[in-house]
Order: C-alpha cells, then sequence, then structure tokens
DNA sequence: TCATTGCGTTAGTCCGACTAACGATGTACC
DNA sequence: GGTACATCGTTAGTCGGACTAACGCAATGA
C-alpha cells in the first residue's frame, strides 16, 4: 500500500464521504430515490407489472373511465407515455380502449374485472413493498416522513419557479 | 408544464389523482426528487457547475487528494463518470489531474487554490438552493427530514436486496 | 368556412444510474 | 522469474424516467 493511499483510506478501506455532502437534502432524496425506485421496479416486476400500471388501474378504478389525456391528468404520465402504458394494460387485459362516440377523437378506457382484481394484487404487493421501504421507522414516523413530503411536493407543485 | 403542474386541476370533471397514489412515498419521493433536482441542476447551471462538481471538490478539501476510484468512492460517482467529471473541473482549473509517481496506473487529483474558491461558492449557492427546497419546513422539520432520509438510506445501503 | 384547440400517437432528447470490457500496470504466489 | 490475478483509467453502451416537438385528425366556435 502506497503512502497517498493510508492518507485516503481508513483501516477498514471504507470510504469517507465529506459531510456537507452527505448531509445535503438533495443528495439524500436521490439516493434513496434511486434505492426506492429499484426496490418498487423489482417488485412489481415479479408479478409482471410496472408502477405506471398501478397508477392508471387505481385512477380507473377510483375515479371511473376517461380518456387517455385525462388518466394522464390523473396520474401524472405524460401522454406520450400513456400510449405504450395502456398497449401494455390492454395486451394483459386488463383494461379495454374503446373509441368514443360522442368524440372520435378519443378513446374511453375502462378496468376490466381482471384489472380490478390485479389492482387488488397490486395494492397489496405495494404495501409489502413499503413496509420494506420504510422498514427502520416507527408507525409515526412513517405518517411524518410522508406528511414532510407532501408538504414539500405541494409546495413546488402549487410554486413553479420564477425562472 | 410538468407533470405534476399539469395533474389535479380543480374543475367539475375533477381529475383528481387518487389517494392511494397520492400517498405512496415511492412516489412522493420520486417526484419530489425530480422537483429537486431541477431546482439544484438549474441553480448550479447558472455558475457553470454541476451537483459532482460539487461532491468531488468538497470530498478534495475535505479529505485531500486521492486518484479517481478514491473519489469514486468518497462522492459515490461512479468511475466511468468521473473521468467526464474530471475533465470539466480540469478544463475550469479548478483540480489539478496528474500521474501518480508511485503507481503509473493511478492520477492523484488535487484541488487548486481556484477550486477551493469555487467550492466556497457552491457552498453557499447550495445553501441558497436548499433554502429554497426546504422552504414550506420550520427548522426542526429540517432536522427531522434530513434525519429521517439519513436512516432511511442507511438502512437501505447496509442492507442490501436479498434477491 | 376557416382558424384554433384538443386528442392520440410517433419520434426523439436529456440525464442519471449502472454494466462490460479493454489496455496498461501493479501484486502475489509458486 | 514467470504467471495468474487484481486494479486503474477509460470508452462505450444499456436502461429507465422525465420531458419536448410535431404530426394527422377531429371538434369547436367565430
Amino acid at each position: 500500500m502506497t503512502r497517498a493511499e493510508a492518507a485516503d483510506l481508513p483501516d477498514d478501506g471504507a470510504p469517507k464521504t465529506p459531510d456537507r455532502l452527505r448531509r445535503r437534502a438533495s443528495r439524500l432524496l436521490s439516493q434513496l430515490t434511486a434505492r426506492s425506485d429499484r426496490l418498487i421496479n423489482e417488485g412489481l416486476a415479479q408479478v409482471d407489472a410496472r408502477k405506471w400500471h398501478y397508477a392508471v388501474l387505481a385512477s380507473l378504478q377510483d375515479f371511473g373511465p376517461g380518456s387517455q389525456a385525462t388518466l394522464s391528468g390523473r396520474t401524472g404520465i405524460y401522454r406520450s407515455d400513456m400510449v405504450g402504458v395502456l398497449n401494455e394494460l390492454a395486451e394483459r387485459d386488463l383494461v379495454e380502449r374503446a373509441p368514443d362516440p360522442d368524440d372520435r377523437r378519443r378513446n374511453v378506457i375502462t378496468i376490466s374485472a381482471r384489472g380490478r382484481r390485479h389492482l387488488r394484487r397490486l395494492d397489496k404487493v405495494l404495501d409489502d413493498l413499503h413496509d420494506e421501504l420504510l422498514a427502520p421507522l416507527s408507525p409515526a414516523e412513517r405518517g411524518q416522513f410522508v406528511q414532510l413530503l407532501t408538504r414539500l411536493l405541494d409546495h413546488h407543485t402549487r410554486t413553479p419557479d420564477p425562472a
């Protein structure tokens, strides 16, 4: 081992990260989100689903059928990406896509019985995955965490940057 | 217009997002991180910097010179991406990259006086940006938030998925 | 009627996280 | 001393998510 290495590396070889870096909320968010996304994606993949599937199905279940644009608004998925998501859902017979007789530009998307069943399953899967995600936190802390995130997101959703 | 802005408009048609979707921690994390990343990136862009620059400079300042691999470990930047980051930093004369006489495979990266000055500026910029990011939270809540994030990240860092 | 707006769709950009593999070099073991 | 293996910097490329541009078409309203 060279002299330079001895200066850089602690005895166990674990690399040290500066505190000012480690404490930055933006960095914590990025890193945690990366882990969270992977956890959720892998979990959903095991039941042949993606998180967008859940968003669309839940939105259909809770607010009824709608056009692709409507779903886009309800779920936050861009309408450019919605196409692919609905293709996947239709392939699996979880939704039906039919032309709207009242407005021939639109498709009316409806959740199927199978879709409803699948949604119930996804809800369970996601509950478990979030249990894993939030494992180190007590129930009270989980509530706090969600609350803080919500407030921050709301703030930045309704307050666009003046740039 | 971004996703979150488009979602959820006050209409009588009520394009609303299902609660079970809105409350999921994973989703809140993703969305907030997207906003946070944009905020930080745009802010840093105004001083001709990227967040990786900060990570590398801070690591050099706090722990001294090191090889690219060392920096990779300290900052979390993949060594494949480190190349480009160091190119940018070297272009701006913020670091110096010199071959290590003791090990000709390595480069020794050193922060320059200019780099130190730049780092001080970045710290200030980031403080301001985080003030904006965490605006809706009280100081106590900010501490709480950082603490919760840290615990979660630590947990998932030291506990790899059993897959 | 004609311009405008909304719809679904295709294509493509940008970025961050991550993997694979290469040539050059260094280290360990027999 | 050779040889197998590990490490370093580097290039290239994958993957998914967020986001933009623009098309053809249908509906709307002045």
